[in-house]
DNA sequence: CCTAATCTCTCGATGATCGAGATTATCGAC
DNA sequence: GTCGATAATCTCGATCATCGAGAGATTAGG
């Protein structure tokens, strides 16, 4: 075995671990804010699809959290209830709603994860460029090998 | 702004997807084995703990997955019934139950992320110890970062 | 031995999710 | 235009995961 065998089973921990951390942190966004872990996947997904340019329908979010459109209509009204968003009928496609959050979710979803990034920025001062680089070539390596293991078959 | 700055989103933006995905890689487990993700979880909680010697009871698994008791005493009936795991009663504290899973269940957990342990410290080859230790000094600071906000108040 | 504390389980209620199908709107062919 | 096919969303009834409250069993401490 190989001496740097040790490392390489300890930075795969580590990938758990901090996967297992940073569910925590989301399920305690849902718990002060009385939501399941499904409506903040839902709300993230929301946010990154809007700041990417890209309306959110149900649709699209039914596939994004995995819920078949019955689900995806009780969550979109729960959250609609509690003025986290707001369905907007499409005037181009009127079959289609626009899904828009509520200035008070994108407050709030900023707050607690926009603390949580600025702590992440923060830490990451201690790395000069080259690290980083290193750092950010091994993210991309490691995505990319989970996520063929999520899509296979 | 910093010149840096933009690899340091990218990097907080890769963590964040590789959350997402590992999270799909423990989705599809679950799907093929028909089982809901407090589910896999749980079996994850319960195959590290038997791993660190601690054997697992449903109070500690509750824990873990963060149920009250009702839910913990459904969720091992479901995986017992399945044939996931036994409820055995502990000689010494007789108030308690040992979970312990069965063979079946380990090897299936074993095939399905043991397959994706390999292909991650196969992709870990590319990286030379020095930019390895890099690596693992980066999880360490970023997972203590997360824990930190995960526990807060 | 009592009493308090601990661990697990039972029961009834709530609510998230699903499958099947209804509803409304768009599109293409004629 | 208008008709059938397709698409997006929603409604309904059923199922099951989760919870709160509390019961039953066991242990630990005076």
């Amino acid at each position: 075995m190989a001496p740097q065998d040790d490392v390489r089973r300890e930075v795969a921990l580590l990938l758990r671990r901090l996967n297992v951390e940073l569910d925590a942190v989301g399920q305690r966004f849902a718990h002060l804010h009385g939501l399941n872990r499904t409506d903040v996947r839902a709300l993230v997904a929301i946010m990154d699809a809007t700041r990417r340019g890209e309306p959110m329908t149900p649709g699209r979010l039914g596939e994004a959290v995995e819920l078949r459109s019955a689900s995806v209509t009780a969550l979109v009204d729960r959250l609609e209830r509690v003025g986290h968003l707001r369905r907007i009928r499409d005037d181009v496609d009127r079959r289609r709603v626009v899904l828009e959050m509520s200035d008070s979710a994108m407050a709030a979803g900023g707050e607690h994860f926009g603390g949580l990034a600025a702590d992440l920025a923060a830490a990451m001062e201690g790395y000069d460029d080259e690290e980083l680089a290193v750092v950010h070539r091994f993210l991309l390596d490691m995505t990319d090998v989970v996520t063929r293991h999520a899509r296979e078959s």
